[in-house]
DNA sequence: CACGACCGTTCCGTATACGGAACGATTTCC
DNA sequence: GGAAATCGTTCCGTATACGGAACGGTCGTG
């Protein structure tokens, strides 16, 4: 990767790691031999100075009996306004992606900025959406008869017209929203520019 | 790693990319180009023949504009009768946790385990439940008064009950689960040991 | 049908992540 | 106060993940 010689992870990770290791009272050395990986490497990803391989995360992730994304730490950050100011409406954070037989599901945490409405074009036919709303207050669904929901309550719609997306109240909203879209019917292809950050990005809901 | 030679690591993930990659109508030279690695590195995952580096997982995810924990799908498995033999009929994975000022959620994949019933005890009073079926037949909600619901609906209920998870027909069922616990409620405490194993382990839903 | 563009796979040399061993520094116990 | 145990770091040979290049296959196009 780098050809600068010293490939250089996130050393969020490598601080993120000790304190999980610290936290359990745990020695490296004691680590390493729980995760059958050895001190060198344990000592090296706390420093940020190695580049871990996915087997090895697994195996001190098991070690310490956390999720891998607790010590990669995702970009799935809160993150206070920063995307709104680009205008956008839909901040959403994709959380699992599943095949079932019939029909691929995704499944998001969006978070819909206050006084802003999103308007997102027409899927495919055949793609539904389900937006189970957390908190604050949404206008959503087809664009041209949406509904409104409060926390508890669900709206399904078909996804094969334009749809919104509003909170309403002044206060910034939270919602989950699935997607269910039939085999048979190609996904279309990504809105955005290629190489965008992971993580948070405009909704393509 | 394995001392055998070839390394392999969870041929999932290589199925995972591969589906993520083609639900974007993304060539594997596409891919590649637009992640900054090596053909031979995507092809290479997607067979599993590859143990990735993260940084390598890093920069494919954001190619995808995924979070790294869509490829790596932790433990998170489908994993056939495994857990329903040990007389759990519900298997639930934690996908999020998120604070609001009012409440916090917790935010679940369930596979219901066709053909038997499972009843939870009450929770604290305050707490909703909301579950929304991805695929399958499922009957839930207050074991008094249960309602059924199937793909893309919706079922809320306040959890101060017991209450009851059944898949109908003879299949899984699969549903992502939300739970609201208000502030103030203290919530209960976990049945487990703090630092209890990762993903999947029995509902306490 | 020849040609070019692109696909996904395979081969290859190089960079590097790996575990084991050696190291000095502390701490524990007799 | 010396021996043993354990700590975290560093050195080292080996295994392997990496990107680039070469390859055959499949399209569109002239």
């Amino acid at each position: 990767m780098g050809t600068d010689g010293t490939s250089r992870i996130d050393p969020a990770i490598g601080r993120r790691l000790r304190g999980l290791r610290e936290a359990r009272g745990l020695s490296l050395s004691e680590l390493a031999r729980r995760a059958g990986v050895g001190k060198a490497t344990v000592s090296g990803l706390e420093h940020g100075t190695r580049n871990p391989t996915l087997e090895t995360m697994y195996a001190i992730a098991a070690a310490l009996s956390v999720p891998m994304s607790a010590l990669t730490l995702d970009p799935g950050a809160p993150a206070g306004a920063a995307s709104a100011v680009r205008g956008t409406a839909v901040v959403s954070t994709l959380l699992e992606v599943f095949r079932e037989p019939g029909a691929t599901y995704e499944l998001f945490r969006l978070r819909i900025v206050a006084g802003v409405e999103q308007t997102s074009p027409a899927h495919p036919p055949g793609v539904t959406e389900h937006l189970s709303v957390v908190a604050g207050t949404i206008r959503t669904g087809p664009a041209a008869a949406p509904l409104t929901a409060g926390p508890g309550e669900h709206v399904s719609w078909a996804a094969d017209v334009p749809h919104v997306y509003a909170a309403l109240g002044g206060e910034d909203a939270h919602a989950i929203l699935l997607i269910r879209t039939p085999h048979d019917t190609p996904h279309d292809p990504p809105a955005g520019p290629p190489g965008r950050s992971a993580g948070e990005q405009a909704a393509q809901a």
